[in-house]
DNA sequence: CTTGGAATGTCAACAATGCTGACATAAAAT
DNA sequence: ATTTTATGTCAGCATTGTTGACATTCCAAG
């Protein structure tokens, strides 16, 4: 492993920032996030879902009653590919539909009893996985990961995390 | 926000791993692998690939005349879908195969000039974002970062990874 | 040496999930 | 009241994952 703790002149760790470093750190993300879907990906698979379902049902969970037009900005697809998904998942009875009250355009989404049982599955698996890769990283190596993730982000996604981050 | 650094017995900070702190890992990790792949997908989609096509350039250029099957094995993918992005990166002058001069079934990858170009215009892309993150975050948020990622990988892409990492 | 099986890669067809475009309905603005 | 804007749906196309069928080459057993 080359040398990780060369100082620059301003006490900056400057050999983390070669390309060579910088394609690894690209290579760990990729295969990372392998790891990261794999299990939800399984358990979608047999059920005839794929990632797609996945996200609609973890946003849906996290707040209920959103709108479609609501999670659209949250997930950065097109509308008419989020409908796709809601609709099977409505036709397979996990998410329901109501129209809105107040503005019968939108169309607020909750997770049926189903989908919550569905949902729970899913995040369950992807937690155990990041527990345990926090459990053997450790907290400080947690703090650390959170933070880069954070600045790898788009600027719109940084705020939409962040609001969701809080409440919300 | 919630106080972190609660102390378990053995010293460890557990509050990391309750489920609320496990899910915003999770957002977190959605929304910037959204950003580490949203440089090279503009790029990408203006030539008329996807991202299939980019990571297979990734790891040509990585690995000069590596086989069809050795990709497959780092890709992850099946060679059905592996062969598809292939026939059109050759078809566009991206990439070369030379029939292998021992064993005859293998088919070696090598990028040409114009494929090596293209991966240094993606690629340079993809870095300038995880360097500006690298900055941001600091050194030591770079080494949990990488730290907690390597915990997150399957078994099986620890293995191809830290083969990568190390020449090869 | 021949033959049968294993390994490597290609082609075809299907599924999931992005996309754009056309449209219906409800709300808001003029 | 009519036009414009916002929200959501439906249809069709592209990318990229999948499985299945097949051709070629290598290797090993007889």
């Amino acid at each position: 492993m080359a040398d990780r703790t060369a100082q620059g002149p301003r006490g900056e760790n400057l050999l983390f920032l070669t390309d060579d470093q910088l394609r690894k750190a690209i290579e760990a993300m990729f295969f990372a996030y392998q790891g990261f879907t794999a299990d939800p990906d399984r358990i979608l698979s047999e059920k005839g879902f794929g990632r797609a379902h996945h996200r609609a049902l973890h946003f849906i969970n996290r707040s209920p009653g959103t709108t479609v037009n609501n999670l659209l900005g949250i997930l950065g697809v097109t509308k008419q590919s989020l409908n796709r998904v809601l609709r099977s998942l409505i036709a397979a009875g996990f998410v329901e539909v109501r129209v809105g009250d107040k503005d019968k355009r939108e169309r607020h989404l909750f997770l049926t009893e189903d989908g919550a049982g569905l949902e729970k599955m899913l995040s369950e698996a992807q937690r155990a996985r990041m527990r345990a890769a926090f459990r053997e990283a450790g907290p400080e190596a947690v703090t650390g990961f959170r933070t880069v993730l954070e600045q790898m982000m788009d600027e719109e996604s940084r705020r939409m995390f962040q609001r969701l981050k809080d409440g919300a």
